[in-house]
Order: C-alpha cells, then sequence, then structure tokens
DNA sequence: ATGAAGTTGACCACCCGGGTCAAGTTTCGT
DNA sequence: ACGAAACTTGACCCGGGTGGTCAACTTCAT
C-alpha cells in the first residue's frame, strides 16, 4: 500500500531541490564520502540544510537515494568485470586490482565496505553483495589452488577493510606506490609457486 | 642552567600525586592508546584532571613523562631483537612479526607510529628510530636479494601504519586471523623463489 | 488573490575533550 | 601552633562537529 497521507506530487519547486540536492550530494559524497556534512552538500545544492531534512529525512535518506549511482554500479561493474575472467588466478587479480583501484578513486566505496551507516539498508545490501562475491571467489581460488593454504574470504574482506581504513585516516599514497603495494598484497594471498 | 624560579622540591603530596599519576597514565595509555581522556587517566590515578595539567602542563607533557617505560623500551626490544638474528631473511621475518604482536598488544605503539602526537620530542624522535631501521632491514634485504623488486623502506613503514590505522580505528581481529594475515604480508614483500 | 506547500536562517541539544581559575585544603618552616 | 606558600579541586568555559526543529517568510497553483 502506498502512503496515501501525502500529495502524490511535488511542487515544481520542490522537484527542482529534490534534484539538485540529489546531484549535489552525488558529488560531495563522491569527492569526500559519504561522512561529508550535510551542510556542505546543501551550499552545494544552493538550498539549506533543512530542506534536505525536509525532502531526504536526514543522512540515511540521502545515502539511499544516491548510492545507487554512486556505488553500487562501480562496484557491481567491477565484480562483473571480474566475472568475466576465465581464468581463476587472473581473476582473483583482476577482482582485487580493480576494487583497491575503486577504492583509491572513489572514497565513496569505503563508506560501504566499513558499514558506516548501519541504518541505511542500500547501503548495508550493497556491502552483503560485495562480501558474497569474496566468498565465491575464494571458492574458486582454492579449488584451482592458486591461492595461499588458510587464505579465507574473510580474509580477503579484512584486505578490503584495512585499505579502507588505511585510506579513509591516512589520506592516498602516491598513486605510483598504491599500485607497487597493491603487487604485494596480491603476491601475498597467492599459493607460493 | 636549571630554572631558578621554581623551587627544587615538591611538596610531599604534590610528589604522591605525581608519581600516581604517571603510575596511571602508563596503565590507561597501555591499554588504550595516547587518546585516551585525560580525565580517565585523572580518575585511574585518583586525582583531578586539573593537577595533571598542574603537573605536566597536558597530555604532551604526560606522553614524554611515560613514554620511555611504555613504549620506547619494547620497540627498541623488538628493534634489537632482529638485529640479534643473522640471517637476513629470518631477520626480517622476526621483525615485522614482532613489530605487529607489539602492534597488537600495546596500542600506546600505534600513536607513535602514527605520529598522534607530533608536538611530542620523545614520540618524534622514536618514531624516527623505527623508520631508521626499516631503512637498514630493506636495504640489508636487497643486498641479500630476498626482498620482491621495487620494495622501499617507505614501503614497509606504510605497511606499519596501515596496520595501526586497521588496529586504531578497525578494532582488533581474533589473534589466529591476525597472524595468518602477518604470514600472508611476509610472503608478499619477499622476492619470489 | 489566497491558501497550502515549501523553504529558510537561526536556533537548540548533544557529545567530547582541552584547558583555566577562584576558592578551599594540605604541608612545612618557624 | 600558626600562618604563608604550595597544592588540589570542582565547576566552569571553550571550540568543533552533528542531528534536528520551528516560526516566519516566500513561492506556487488554482
Amino acid at each position: 500500500m502506498t502512503a496515501s497521507g501525502a500529495p502524490p506530487t511535488l511542487r515544481s519547486d520542490a522537484r527542482r531541490n529534490v534534484d539538485r540536492i540529489r546531484v549535489a550530494a552525488a558529488e560531495v559524497f563522491r569527492a569526500r564520502g559519504l561522512s561529508a556534512p550535510l551542510e556542505d552538500v546543501a551550499v552545494a545544492a544552493g538550498v539549506s540544510k533543512a530542506t534536505i531534512f525536509n525532502r531526504f529525512g536526514g543522512r540515511i535518506g540521502l545515502i539511499d537515494a544516491v548510492i545507487d549511482d554512486l556505488v553500487a554500479k562501480e562496484l557491481k561493474g567491477v565484480i562483473e568485470q571480474a566475472r568475466a575472467v576465465p581464468d581463476v588466478g587472473e581473476r582473483i587479480r583482476v577482482y582485487v586490482g580493480a576494487l583497491r583501484e575503486l577504492q583509491y578513486r572513489l572514497p565513496a566505496v569505503n563508506g560501504v565496505l566499513l558499514r558506516q551507516f548501519p541504518d541505511s539498508g542500500s547501503l548495508m545490501d550493497l556491502c552483503r553483495t560485495g562480501e558474497a562475491f569474496h566468498g565465491e571467489l575464494v571458492a574458486q581460488g582454492h579449488a584451482a589452488g592458486i591461492l595461499a593454504d588458510g587464505f579465507t574470504a574473510h580474509d580477503l574482506h579484512a584486505l578490503t577493510i584495512d585499505n579502507a581504513l588505511a585510506l579513509e585516516h591516512g589520506g592516498r599514497p602516491p598513486r605510483a606506490d598504491y599500485d607497487r603495494r597493491t603487487a604485494f598484497v596480491l603476491d601475498g594471498i597467492r599459493r607460493p609457486a
């Protein structure tokens, strides 16, 4: 049942503001993570903070409204990209590399991985999707015998979490350093030849 | 020249409080890191927060007063322990393992590695000591040809920093998981056979 | 033009920790 | 024992950041 108490259509100015806020939130969250001050989103949208509360109910509502275009598409893209790789070893390398690249490029994704807003259903769903794929990938890796003994899906997840924390609280290292370290990480989790 | 404006000796109650605060600070910092509320240190010492300011001037002074017994000894111990290992590969493994163990066991050490209080000279000195040893170790590792190509002292430092951030902001994983991941880290930075 | 929808700036509450100060308490020399 | 200096303390202020609210004003739609 649809809520019947609210008017079915918004007034034109309200609709315009909703759109502006969505766009602004996407920009601000993209660049500075999901914890960026709502005040800044409001300024970027050219509205007042109160309007965000009026239209979205708060940060969670706003995240739910933009997470799909912001993070879900990119993250799912990385997973699909990896799934398309036929060789298991290469698949794991592609996935870890692409995910780390995404974490570097899109701070918002770290908010998802870190479950920064457990009250956001869409965020938690997305996080679970990622985690499920980790399970899949690690199972395939062990089946093919190319992962280090004892390496678990949990370990893979911890890898991404630790990287998210490092980026979030430690800042981004130069890209070259970051990529080099990605290679060390990958070497550490594969079975020694 | 010694400051002549201040009385050379403290009154007995003041001396007692200084000792109590030092002990309490060591305990609290040890268990909860160098950012633990001074209020908590005061309570543990059975004095008021203001007394800490009277006696130590603030957090920095307090850190300077306890860092040696708290962290410096342990950290230098790890370095000496590693230096005593004859084989280079083993030396690196011992050092990384022992340092990670220390980071897990003693949150205060992470505050040092993260340079949480740049105004504390003793803290910064200690941090530099560690960094210098990293340089030494990596140079030896490359000379012996047992480190991965392109691995730098900076990378080793980043490894410890990232781990510090993960422990600080992500909490401690079960010990078994942590140790297993230590092994993956080590495998990732050594030259493939 | 009018009333409802919508917006807004200013405001409140909260939490947290660093830091300060007047007033009260303890020590110590005489 | 007593007075002054040393010392401690609770209560206070501050800044910084965030979620959230509301009366008054503006804009839209009919």
